[in-house]
DNA sequence: CGCTAGCTTGAGGTCTATCAACTGAGGTGG
DNA sequence: CCACCTCAGTTGATAGACCTCAAGCTAGCG
């Protein structure tokens, strides 16, 4: 990584945009970054969550076919893709890595498409609470504290819900016990069990 | 592909089950096989269908997170992934090809996301037959007949809707003269422009 | 000829989107 | 320092899309 540079992105800040020449790799060093698709109507999905640790513009050979915005200020280090081909070419084994990063970005995606075609709107919630969560345990943070580093907007877009279907989740899931809400984007998981209850949905 | 084998899969036959050790991937030569994720309270997500051609068991590294069922009888070439593994570590190129057929895996899986997640039924089921000839055109075959190779289990599956409500859409767009319906499997597409409209939804 | 699997059709119910009003926080300018 | 504005979130009422349950139909097969 001797030619990565450090770039720096102001919150709502494009990294990069659908349609761009897909020039670079960026891993995220600080902040977040979120990925998404635009419809000519305007309706938009959000397909992933960068957080720090995390690559983004991997998989793309000529031009970008999603958007990548900062949800705050993020700074990100880049690799030029010519780079990339030549350290490949070079290095075999790193072809093989990027396979399989590739192959946990599809698996996640795969994921995604299950819980938006198949789970009820509090499923897809619960779930997703969870899974910041253990994002947070693997990171070796707090797993019961969560800091929500996007807008419920993004939340729903990523979801396939409305903001207000996730406004109305949030807050039953906190009458009912389940979690503590603070100043809207501090999360406390108060009762786990109900939590993954709740996101493996009925029979399970 | 010195080493790859053909294989006979029946109609209902698995070439792979979720938990199976990724052991080959496979060719398509004749038939098709519609690659699934099964949920614990026996909900589905119906991920691909792999026509002839396709590839299919790429992009895992251990064990595979998706089930392969044949939905008619089925002929497959078969290549071992130590193989896979041995051919890419001497040709670096085919490792970039490899990441190519991936990401191009990944972008499909995202727009089938985008779809279930934002488009109404008839937009789905729309653009499902609008793809399927697409594909036939693609592969030089008649672009307004459909011969579809599954069950509408399979196609609900998919679209992350019912049964009942595919059969539905299927009567609306007959009805209204859109397509034709012969012996459930036989579509023909009377009004593509009608057909695209509904597919691209309100505004667009 | 009866059976099963897959498909269609109908009635009714529910979940979530839509529309709309309100609240609170943060920023800006007078 | 306060008024005003904007943006993000919350809450309520209503409507509609799709699911669920149920019955009937057709084709293939033993």
């Amino acid at each position: 990584m001797a030619a990565a540079q450090t770039r720096i992105v102001e919150r709502k800040e494009h990294v990069f945009c659908d349609g761009d020449d897909a020039t670079h790799i960026y891993k995220v060093e600080a902040g977040h970054v979120c990925i998404y698709h635009m419809l000519a109507d305007g309706r938009r999905q959000v397909i992933d969550f960068a957080f720090p640790g995390d690559f983004i513009g991997l998989g793309v050979v000529g031009q970008h076919t999603t958007s990548a915005q900062a949800t705050e200020l993020t700074r990100l280090r880049s690799l030029p893709v010519s780079e990339l081909h030549n350290v490949v070419l070079d290095n075999p084994q790193l072809g093989l890595d990027l396979y399989e990063t590739l192959s946990d970005e599809l698996s996640s995606t795969r994921e995604l498409l299950l819980s938006v075609s198949q789970r009820s709107a509090h499923e897809r919630v619960a779930g997703f609470l969870l899974a910041l969560s253990q994002r947070n345990a693997r990171r070796g943070e707090d797993a019961d504290t969560i800091v929500l580093p996007m807008t419920r907007t993004d939340i729903a877009d990523y979801l396939g819900l409305t903001i207000e279907t996730i406004s109305r989740t949030f807050t039953k899931l906190r009458r009912n016990g389940l979690i503590d809400i603070e100043q809207c984007i501090l999360i406390t998981i108060i009762d786990r069990d109900a939590l993954i209850e709740m996101a493996e949905g009925p029979s399970a």
